[in-house]
DNA sequence: ATAGTATTTGAATATATATTCTAGAACTAA
DNA sequence: TTAGTTCTAGAATATATATTCAAATACTAT
């Protein structure tokens, strides 16, 4: 079996995380990662290729994360007030697992897919992408029937609405619970607007 | 006087916005922003002493135009209607000046603003979180009067909600005209909102 | 003309940090 | 105990890019 591991990949990953949080990704270095997690830089290129792989699973993670919790509420919306549980899925998340939540918040995707990855992580982006269209379809077909743009109503609602919000306080603070009943009609007032 | 000078500031401030639009400004090099300006890179050292300070003056650039067009409007507004025309500063700011907006609406100030920039630069950024500030408590003294947290609410209200909506579409995208109804709604909900 | 000055120009250098590499450590199986 | 395996460990190296610098250039004023 060989040595036991001192350090996991998901050891690697919240440290990267971590950091990415408090500096953005473009000031963090390999030697930051090891040395938030504890290792040596060796460990860390033990378990993942390059810099950029490692910053890659960073978003990927966290993206898989939001939009899973998101899109298993979207998947189930059948009215208005599911609609809002969509939508405060994000401040939710926000106050669950802040420095994840400025990876995916406070960020472009790119800033974490540096060009030269190996193509299996582009790959889980376009899946991540894909599946967030296709989610919001199909509740936009139910809950905005006859909007020829309900899937991009249904995008600035669910999702532009509660990230803006949120987003006043971000990277520094945490939303207060108050905001939650502001992004709750902000939310209900959009899906109504014609 | 001396030889006319063949790059100005403003030169090297747009093409370092350009690219820092396109590509995230951690991946924008002294180099590209030499060859995008057209310009050797010891022209670029000429009129500043670092890249550090270079894009500390993009992102102050940015900041300064959006905020001085959008707190123009807040310190006029006196009703529910002049506070959805501060919003939709917002949306029309992308649509007159995308790599600018993408500059300011996808990334942290502190993307911007490294470590090491001289302290001239830091103090710019801190009058403009000031400006902010006092003009959103002016306003929401005025829209919002007896909410304790009014100026919280009118922050969310006219810049988050707007800039989430128009980041669905940012960076590759501009926000189509149809979003503006969409957000005027939601302002219009989040002032009320209790 | 000549001197003085601001600016351009890009090759040379410095520096930060990503990546590699060799050695050794800690386990399992036989 | 030995061989095989996986991982730790961090010093050595490579590389990318920021920065410096020494001319050269194009203007103004005298």
């Amino acid at each position: 079996m060989g040595r036991p591991a001192r350090f996991t990949k998901t050891g690697l990953i919240d440290a990267a995380t971590t950091l990415s949080a408090r500096l953005g990704p473009a000031r963090v270095t390999v030697a930051g990662i090891a040395r938030e997690a504890g290792a040596p830089v060796g460990s860390v290129y033990h378990r993942y290729p390059s810099q950029g792989a490692l910053l890659a699973e960073v978003w990927l993670a966290a993206a898989e994360r939001f939009q899973s919790a998101a899109l298993a509420l979207v998947a189930k919306a059948r009215n208005e007030d599911d609609a809002v549980e969509c939508a405060l899925v994000t401040p939710r998340f926000v106050r669950s697992d802040h420095a994840t939540a400025v990876v995916l918040m406070t960020h472009r995707r790119d800033d974490f897919l540096s060009p030269g990855i190996p193509k299996e992580y582009r790959d889980r982006a376009a899946k991540l992408a894909a599946d967030m269209r296709t989610g919001l379809a199909t509740a936009a077909a139910r809950l905005l029937p006859s909007d020829p743009r309900g899937r991009e109503k249904l995008a600035v609602a669910l999702i532009g609405i509660p990230l803006g919000a949120v987003r006043i306080f971000l990277p520094q603070a945490v939303p207060p619970p108050e905001i939650d009943a502001t992004i709750a009609a902000a939310v209900r007032a959009a899906l109504k607007a014609p």
